[in-house]
DNA sequence: GCCGTTTTCGGCCCGACTGTTTTCAGTCG
């Protein structure tokens, strides 16, 4: 059983215990272990099969540890059974409904017998849920409402979509009155593959109804959700929820912290500051008197000591700034205290794209374009590397055509100067592990990219092999978006990383960060992982087009998640460094 | 259910908005 399986299963009973009136504690127990599943680069399966203390993991205890065991031996949980005969297991969906919560969601059930959302729709329609005590008319239609989101748009948002989707608002909201300043926090600041909402911050001198109402009256706002003085809620025609809070200058730093999170790193900095005798919320930090119980007192009681700005909330509680994309509760708040956060890649250390398409095989622009573009944004080298043939739909170039693609890049390279174009090839990996490619020519090629292209759902032992076996061959330089995964369209592809990453360390291969929006492949905790065993990671766009070259960004954003400096990154290197990491076998098989 | 500079029991982050139960519970982030 994988550990996304195991997570769900968790989540689930989590979910059941919810509904079914659990101490509020232990349903944040189940919410944390299934987090911390989630978070592993190894197999939970692997770590059992070794005999290892799963209570060493964080939020991981007795009854967790067994609840795993259980699942990875049998397949099944014994105490998800028992819950799930109390409380029917279809319940999990209503609770996923905007508006609807655990306690809603069992008053449903046992008034009405309500157990699935095609139910509950019928319900809502009849005119049952409206007579039930706790609902009315308004209730109603707010639900049916979620019933329809949920069933159109049963997804997030991908970073770059929502790129897209903003830029407008926020220039809508720049000509605002009384808006002094607009940032967006949440998991967008943090960069995050995708992301469910946007929450938007304004800020401006409070009461501000006209900001409010500028909000509300942007172009694309199909419905207005929630509308008050500080807070508001529209979504837009593209199903996109922005949450707007206006807040004065003198909370705008805490509010940012607060509002940027996560979650789990905003409850982190809070312990700290409590142990400080500090209160941290969004609207500053506060030094509460002896004897004052903080529940007792107003949310901006107490001696304001920090708050205009988000570096003033860290410097109160003695800790360094630290960088968005870090605020996960990863280790970024111990290593904010003892001044060790680390000095992140930034797209201005990339001195080159070492994986993209022309149309030689499935890209739209020619080799020349390509290059052009490529020096355009500064780069010293980049790699050429089409498909192999097994992609027989793209036109994959086969060894017969190869020779016809380096005299094209002969002749581009002889009208450019200050860029080097690396002759190569993405190959794809065979079911066996073998490459599709001559060794002839993959002898010939400067740099050679490796990635699977099919047989995705392969067991994942096999899967693992065939990688394995594949980065074994003495040509390959680099590992192409590792795991397959396509975010909201195709799960990554069975395989143990923890192997696969330590064969590439053993075999000085490079590990991909695939910076498409659509792929971000290597995901942040593995790419976390091959820093920690010193494997290099390179990130490239693998584009198809010239524009798709930006999505760079979006990849030195994904590695900066996943805490690596310009030292992790093989792409950081000068070209003189690239052709001599190029060159590196040569010097150990001599 | 987890965890330990609050340490094996007793605590576990905090506030806004909405609708409806006219004083607050439920939901959300």
């Amino acid at each position: 059983m994988e550990n996304i399986e195991i997570a769900g299963v968790l989540e689930e009973l989590g979910d059941l215990l919810e509904i079914n009136g659990s101490n509020p504690f232990r349903i944040r127990a189940y919410r944390n272990a299934v987090r911390t599943v989630l978070g592993l680069t190894r197999s939970l399966s692997a770590m059992v099969e070794a005999e290892e203390d799963l209570t060493e993991l964080p939020a991981i205890g007795k009854d967790m540890s067994a609840h795993i065991v259980e699942l990875l031996e049998t397949g099944e949980l014994a105490r998800l059974a028992e819950v799930a005969a109390e409380v029917p297991r279809s319940l999990v969906q209503l609770v996923k409904l905007d508006g609807v919560g655990p306690k809603k969601t069992k008053k449903l059930w046992e008034s009405l017998g309500v157990t699935t959302v095609d139910e509950l729709e019928k319900a809502l329609k009849d005119g049952r849920v409206e007579s039930l005590e706790g609902f009315g008319a308004t209730s109603v239609e707010k639900i049916l409402t979620s019933i329809e989101d949920f069933r159109r748009y049963s997804g997030r948002f991908l970073i770059s979509q929502v790129d897209e989707l903003i830029g407008p608002l926020l220039a809508h909201m720049r000509e605002g009155p009384g808006v002094e300043r607009i940032e967006v926090a949440g998991s967008y600041r943090r960069r995050k593959e995708t992301i469910g909402d946007v929450d938007l911050l304004v800020q401006a001198e409070l009461p501000a109804p006209a900001v409010m109402e500028h909000f509300t009256a942007f172009g694309s706002v199909d419905r207005v959700v929630a509308a008050g003085d500080t807070r508001g809620a529209v979504v837009l025609r593209s199903g996109l929820e922005v949450d707007l809070r206006v807040i004065p200058g003198r909370s705008f730093g805490a509010a940012l912290h607060y509002f940027t999170g996560s979650k789990e790193h905003n409850v982190a900095v809070r312990q700290i500051a409590q142990r400080q005798g500090l209160r941290v919320n969004e609207w500053g930090v506060f030094r509460m008197p002896e004897g004052v119980d903080p529940d007792e007192v107003g949310k901006e009681e107490g001696e304001r000591v920090a708050g205009g700005t988000e570096e003033s909330v860290f410097d109160v509680l003695d800790l360094a700034w630290v960088p968005p994309v870090l605020r996960e509760n990863r280790g970024e708040v111990e290593a904010a205290r003892d001044d060790s956060l680390p000095d992140l890649v930034t797209l201005e250390d990339i001195q080159g794209d070492l994986h993209m398409h022309s149309t030689w095989s499935d890209g739209k622009a020619s080799v020349e374009e390509m290059a052009q573009a490529c020096r355009a944004r500064g780069y010293r080298y980049m790699a050429m590397s089409d498909h192999s043939p097994a992609l027989a739909m793209v036109g994959g170039i086969t060894p017969e055509r190869a020779a016809d693609q380096w005299e094209e890049i002969a002749r581009v390279q002889e009208g450019l100067d200050g860029i080097t174009i690396f002759k190569s090839l993405e190959v794809d990996i065979l079911r066996d592990g073998s490459l599709d490619m001559t060794d002839e020519v993959l002898e010939a090629l400067d740099l050679v990219v490796v990635s699977v292209h099919s047989l995705m759902d392969m067991d994942r032992v096999s899967m693992t092999d065939r990688v394995i076996t594949a980065i074994q061959h003495p040509q390959v330089d680099i590992l192409a978006h590792p795991t397959g995964r396509l975010l909201a369209r195709r799960e990554p592809f069975q395989i143990e990383m923890e192997e696969v990453l330590q064969a590439a360390r053993d075999l000085n291969v490079a590990v991909e960060i695939n910076a498409s929006p659509h792929r971000l492949d290597l995901n942040d905790v593995h790419a976390h992982r091959a820093k920690e065993l010193g494997v290099r990671v390179c990130i490239s766009t693998d584009a198809h087009s010239v524009q798709r070259l930006d999505h760079m960004s979006y990849g030195v954003d994904q590695a900066r998640r996943a805490w690596l400096n310009k030292g992790d990154v093989l792409n950081t290197m000068t070209l003189k460094q690239m052709q001599v990491w190029l060159d590196r076998r040569k010097g150990t098989s001599a």
